[in-house]
DNA sequence: ATAAAAAAATGAACAGTGTTCAGTATTTTA
DNA sequence: TAAAATACTGAACACTGTTCATTTTTTTAT
């Protein structure tokens, strides 16, 4: 009897419908302006029934946490294709600010929302396993680029490190809508989409002077 | 008769009372914990007192944004003493960094929490002020590297935006919890702060070389 | 097929939120 | 001292995340 297999997949299904509810919800309201009702009015349930399903909303955050590095390492995946590792580099920045702008809600729940301080531990475990291979990615490729000259006499980790700072703020400051609000009066979304790309820009040429 | 300026004197009082009171719940519950009847309980008012001073409570966050502000020039304009601009541009970081750990819920309340959407008109007008002199006095520090060679062919506003970007990247993701989470196991408060130090400085070494 | 056990789903409630507004105190004016 | 203006508040509204006793549905055993 296959019945303990169907009940269970029967839960993952759910669990499956649940996230992508609400992850439809929180692209499209903004994740601070959707409740567990609204989810829960979505899937047709009642708001209880989610419980059954998940801890509390931070374990759905989690779920979808998963989902997102996921999908970051996917973008990354085909950039290995790419052997000039400084030419990578570039292209693995351009396809995270890419990334984040596509998927800003997505972007905000893994990278600016910081936790509930409680659940660092459950975190921990699995959630960001995910998120550490993205962070490999860029360590291995930014080794790879010493190995060429680039970057010399600076710790790869800690180059690493400052690369990712650079391009998250870059990512944060447009996400926040701070970067509209600096001196040059408030532009368009095409405009911003610009100044992130030229700032960018700066940024790859500047390293790349770190040669020899 | 003096009553209608002590009538203001007595509202200003009331505005500052409500202010402190909020700041320093925020700071000590972080600022999402933080409720208009916390507030109202702080200054033994009903809550509806509050909305008599404060139109809602983005208009508290909006007050707090200009205090924020004109802290941190305050922070800033002793650097100006210093002469040499990259050694200037050097300790303007490290003040950065200084004041967004010592007052982590004021920097999350300037940089990091976005807007509800529809304020942003009000917002420009007077909030972002003291904010773009303190862009300014970047903008300007880097123009004056650039005189003395650092920096060349760069363009001096688009750089000053690459090191806003990385400064703000490495204090986002120090404040989110996320610097901590990376690859090595979860780190002591003392160990972020000096990766944070190290990455700081590896961005300076490399900027630095970007001479001549 | 039917009764008992197990599983799944829910309605209602709790304690909290931001915010509004009709009233009550208090203070100023005439 | 009465009237007008100002300051303040209690109670309510429509929300929020979450829990739990109760009901509905499904599975098991007779």
């Amino acid at each position: 009897m296959g019945l303990k297999e169907r009940k269970e997949r029967e839960r993952q299904e759910m669990r499956g419908t649940i996230l992508k509810s609400a992850y439809r919800l929180f692209v499209d309201k903004g994740f601070d302006d959707v409740s567990i009702r609204n989810v829960a009015e979505a899937i047709e349930y009642s708001p209880a029934t989610i419980y059954l399903y998940f801890k509390d909303k931070n374990e759905i955050i989690h779920a979808l946490h998963r989902q997102g590095f996921s999908l970051l390492n996917k973008l990354f995946q085909p950039l290995f294709k790419i052997n000039n590792p400084f030419d990578r580099l570039c292209e693995m920045g351009r396809a995270y600010i890419k990334f984040a702008i596509k998927n800003s809600e997505m972007y905000k729940l893994l990278f600016i929302r910081s936790e509930p301080m409680e659940h660092l531990a459950s975190c921990q475990n699995q959630d960001w396993d995910e998120g550490d291979r993205a962070f490999d990615a860029l360590v291995q490729t930014v080794a790879q680029c010493q190995q060429l000259g680039y970057f010399k006499n600076l710790d790869t980790h800690q180059f690493s490190m400052t690369i990712w700072s650079f391009i998250h703020g870059l990512c944060a400051l447009r996400l926040s809508g701070h970067l509209g609000r600096v001196k040059e009066e408030r532009e368009s979304n095409k405009k911003l989409d610009q100044i992130m790309d030229e700032t960018l820009k700066t940024f790859t040429l500047a390293i790349e002077k770190l040669k020899k």
